[in-house]
DNA sequence: TATGAATGAGGGTTCATTCAT
DNA sequence: TATGAATGAACCCTCATTCAT
């Protein structure tokens, strides 16, 4: 584990600290979706949160570590909000239209976190210190969205398809409906369209 | 009337000139796909190019002129190399499959131009500067592609389904196949895998 | 509101905060007297005061906003060493006099500063950012001098001539002393000759 | 003589050439008046003439040597317009009033070269490479006034100043002229009422 | 004669970060 | 806990100038 600068992070945290931990991950989360995250300033942050541009380097240990945590706090509500519909279906696909459906209702509710992500995601890509893809949240998601898949092409259920590139597919769907309700899209419509077109590409024929 | 700062700015673009231009608008689509548009400085792009970082102004109005042109560029071979077929097919249906397996084996071809294009687009989204997405040669693609999809509906090869929603998600899944081939993926496979998806996902059930 | 980069932006300007800017203020002065406005480089100022080129736009918002409390601050001492004895004065006569030898006086105490500010206003008429003559302090001196000016007229004391041109005949040759001063003339001298100047140029024939 | 980097100077200049040269420094009158002379740079002067930036480096040595020939030109057009009425005038009095209201129709029928000298010396000031004042034509002018003043005072027709202050004094004044004419101020009744104030300001007292 | 091509210095600005308080 | 202060790197852009045609 590395050492901290300073701050926090010797156990227990205290209640105001996590209570302003938290107000700087939402900051975070709002201005990356804005502006982007490579134009997502430890300034601009700090200044969105009403406070100094110290009290961020001292929370976090750098901008990084901060993206981290806004990285981990998506996933955090999106699992909550995501996983339990899908954890429910009783078969594959109704597995995998939960999953799809319930992404951009996600999308909708929480219009900015699931941009940021997308967002530190690209930004990552670049980065010369990130690994390429190396988020664990990514992998887990992944996982799961691959055993949905294998088993639905198991049971007869969906058609005969290269399971990474189809999780790849669904994933830049998915990335691409964020942009579209957060630029104001109609979620209803577009969660109706997803659904139906994800079913069709991935069932097979009835014949 | 744009004011080059120096540069020419006579008509007749001399030999000499056309092949510097050309050569920087290449070393630019390598660095930009290499290190994303926002990373992507004029001095590493004259760094690739060997050349002083004033040839990369004297040559261009600004860095942004310069990333014109390489949307430019991309359009230009993109269209050159993906056009043709999809215009010799003779079905709806036959036009979208050229047109999704032609991109992806453009991407084969040129991994760089098709990625620094999508970061470029990626970088617009948070330019201040930059409206949403003015670029026209995206919105003729949209339209010709538009156009295909409407016409298979009426004519029956294609299911009902929402015709911006579906490009939308028809160019995040090739936005996605650019990343997974510039990374090494596999792009026979890839272009066979999309193919067939984008098909499953369109076409009417024959039932 | 104006997003100050970094830098300050809580209300109570700490005390080593003040002792900076004012500091910095005065190389400003004093370098802007120097080199001229437009030579007058941020490095340049922050050389010398003899700290980083961070630390002048970590205080003031950038080149613009500094040069706005240089003129402040010209204006603020000037105000304070000749408002006085014009208030004071009473005839307009002898307030214009006051007025005049004043000056010299300011310029002979500060040469810096009243150069600095003729050579800020100066800049200003070729900057295409900043409205010709807007400065605030500047129409305020103005006015005064035109309400002097009047009431001599209507007293008697002054001949008959046009205010906004005398005001810009006593401008010029008040600009015209600073150089003059500054420039190691005797500023006893100057003062004695313009007082004459003045008073011969505007006083009403006795006959 | 110091030698021409290569570029013309061997006598006799050929047609072309003068012609080539006039246009040149006409373009740079115009261009260092309306933005200054430090902002008139080669690009832009030649920008105006519609021609290369080489061709203003070929024809003079560098941006100095034109600025020179700009200086010449606006004392030779000068002199040429304002010195036959000086040498007219029969009396000290009646010279420093030609002077005085040749100079504002000067400023008035060529509102850009005036300016542009002014913004030429004003840099002057500022430049390392320049001598403080050092222009020969200018020293002429001085002199030629001095002697006006100077038989005024003998002849008892002027009261008695300090000249040299004088001078300093009545360029003041016509350098605000200039630019109060080139903004558009009614050089009709500038120049009547700066021969009024001229007068009032040296003419010793009728008693 | 005229121009095209290239260079490098210098300017202003934004920013992540460190250190002392 | 929080902040103020300072630093230096990196960015884009403008410019005067040189050199080869």
């Amino acid at each position: 584990m590395e050492s901290e600068t300073q701050g926090p992070e010797q156990r227990p945290p205290s209640f105001i600290q996590a209570a302003r931990r938290q107000q700087l991950v939402d900051c975070a989360v709002e201005v990356i979706a804005e502006l982007g995250a490579e134009r997502a300033s430890i300034v601009r942050i700090a200044q969105r949160a009403g406070v100094s541009r110290g009290v961020v380097t001292y929370h976090f240990r750098d901008r990084d570590d901060l993206f981290d945590r806004v990285v981990e706090e998506v996933y955090r509500i999106g699992e909550a909000e995501v996983g339990p519909p899908v954890r429910a279906a009783e078969t594959p696909r109704d597995a995998l239209l939960a999953f799809v459906g319930g992404s951009v209702d996600f999308y909708a509710r929480h219009p900015a976190h699931m941009t940021a992500l997308v967002e530190i995601f690209a930004a990552d890509r670049h980065s010369p210190t990130r690994s390429r893809d190396g988020r664990a949240e990514h992998h887990h998601e992944t996982a799961d969205l691959a055993a949905i898949l294998a088993e639905g092409q198991r049971g007869g259920q969906f058609r005969s398809f290269d399971i990474p590139l189809m999780i790849l597919t669904l994933r830049a769907v998915l990335d691409a409906a964020v942009r579209h309700v957060t630029s104001g899209g109609d979620a209803g419509l577009l969660s109706a369209e997803l659904r139906r077109t994800c079913d069709a590409a991935t069932r097979k024929e009835t014949s």
